[in-house]
DNA sequence: ACTATTCCAAAGCTTCTACCTATGGATCAA
DNA sequence: TTGATCCATAGGTAGAAGCTTTGGAATAGT
């Protein structure tokens, strides 16, 4: 017994004919005739009496019948309770993002409120390295990154936006880039102090000291940039941020700030699961993230 | 979506791995992997996350679950609902008898209804001919008639059981079989008045009267065997009447009856619509009808 | 750290099922 | 009787559902 077979019972229960049913069903008479059958074997009783003036529910067809509307009912609630999910009317996506990324990508969200208003959005993440983990768990489902990042049993999508890190710092005689000694030689604050290693921009910063032979151990470490700037605008420490970041929070007025030598590119990109198996909503997120991510780089990167 | 679909989702959804599920389900895994595939396929969104610990419902295996269950339950409840025919526990059989035949198969329906104690019983019918009538239309499955009788679309049983229709009067003198003048000559009484020429008694009394040439009219009709014999009793006319019906009735002993010349002999069978559509109830009652018919031939004609 | 086990997906093949067209028998209306 | 209607049967095709085998990826065990 299928669906199929019950949807075809109702229509000739209310057709009375077989053939009549056939035709509003758009199947052949004798299609019909045999699901029907079909139907009835399965069940172990006949449900029509077939008489020359049409088709008569049997005694055990009469018992049938609500039952039979009733699975075809649910059938298509069952359909429908996904329908807004299917469609992008309803439901929730959930996209990590880096921290600084809140600011940056400060008008994905609205955006995409404003394009699917009863899709709840969820925010997360305070890292790249976290949203990475969040993701390859199974937590999200796809999010925003800062490279370099570990790939493993992620997809990842093309670079489409970078930026340039600055030292930020209160010296007003400090004018040219600053190397990787110049930046170990003064107090330095960081960002993502709970993720330490895994940071993208600190493992860049930890390689060039590398290859001088230097340890790399930030003076003073928290969670976000944006206290991270503030320490910086105190003088206590001079701190290493992203320019839009930075300018998105207020402080390329209030601060000094210079390139790295050589500059210091943060690049970001987005990943994901198995593309294959992103809800629509998330997919729909993930190509507004990328048209946002276009936009600032047409407008960072004016080349 | 199918009804397999369905429950292939609920069991992967409890298992909350599809090589588990598949084995509980006794079905291979690629199996219902492809199933499962397809089920999401159907409703455009994907149902379970494919993580490595295992399956997860996402929020529109969520949201379809309940929804599953629903359907899932619904069809066995459709399943159910005709369990009770199929397997005679409960329903209605509609038979049809003859008139007198309630005296002589009387205890066919007390047998009946100890064997099937909550199958509703309805004897339908006052004569042969109106039996086979009403299985014709459809308005019953199924009824013992005496024959002849028109048996087009309809599907006749063997002859199981055949008696004699005697002669019943009030005159001691009359020990000899009658021939059809002798019967004519004297008052007559006949049952099934509103069947008249349709009744196969009277077709066959007819018939012997248009071999001599004579109009055969009854002097008077009444619709029971019972009540004609009542009337034979009072000796206003005589009955032409099974014997076994007066035997049941109890006048044999208070009616003088002789055979007639030739003798009279009622047969009855057992009609019905085409025997594969039948209902299992019905199906048990023609049997059952069947032996009572084998029994009584076996009492009354002890060759 | 390497092996073993578990789990899902893919490929190739067989069998069954849903569907069609064409045809036949039976009934009802004209 | 003819025509129209209706359901059942026959025969054949394409798709669906099933299996086994294989592969890749990850967790778990030693």
């Amino acid at each position: 017994m299928t669906i199929l077979q019950v949807n075809y019972f109702l229509a000739a229960a209310a057709a009375g004919s077989l053939t009549q049913a056939a035709e509003e069903l758009g199947i052949s008479q004798p299609t019909l005739s045999e699901q029907i059958r079909k139907l009835e074997q399965s069940v172990g009783v006949a449900l029509f009496t077939r008489a020359k003036q049409g088709l008569t529910l049997t005694e055990a067809g009469q018992r049938f019948l609500p039952h039979a509307r009733k699975v075809a009912r649910d059938y298509t609630a069952a359909m429908d309770s996904v329908a807004g999910i299917r469609d992008r009317q309803e439901g929730t996506v959930a996209f990590g993002m880096f921290n600084s990324g809140q600011y940056v990508l400060s008008g994905l969200i609205p955006a995409f409120r404003s394009l699917y208003p009863n899709i709840h959005v969820r925010v997360i993440g305070s890292n790249s390295a976290q949203v990475a983990d969040l993701v390859r768990a199974g937590r999200l489902e796809a999010g925003v990154v800062a490279l370099p990042i570990d790939a493993r049993g992620l997809t990842m999508g093309d670079v489409l936006w970078s930026c340039e890190a600055a030292y930020f710092h209160t010296k007003p005689a400090l004018t040219e880039p600053v190397t990787i000694e110049g930046l170990l030689q003064r107090p330095l604050v960081l960002p993502d102090s709970g993720w330490a290693e895994n940071d993208p921009t600190r493992r860049q910063l930890s390689e060039r000291a590398q290859t001088i032979g230097m340890p790399f151990i930030p003076d003073i470490e928290v969670e976000t940039g944006a206290a991270a700037l503030a320490i910086a605008a105190s003088g206590t420490a001079a701190a290493v941020a992203s320019v839009p970041v930075a300018e998105a929070l207020g402080y390329t007025n209030r601060l000094n700030y210079v390139s790295l030598d050589p500059p210091l590119i943060e690049t970001f990109a987005i990943i994901s699961r198995d593309p294959a198996s992103l809800s629509p909503a998330t997919q729909s997120m993930i190509k507004l993230a990328e048209e946002h991510m276009r936009m600032l780089h047409r407008q960072y990167q004016p080349t």
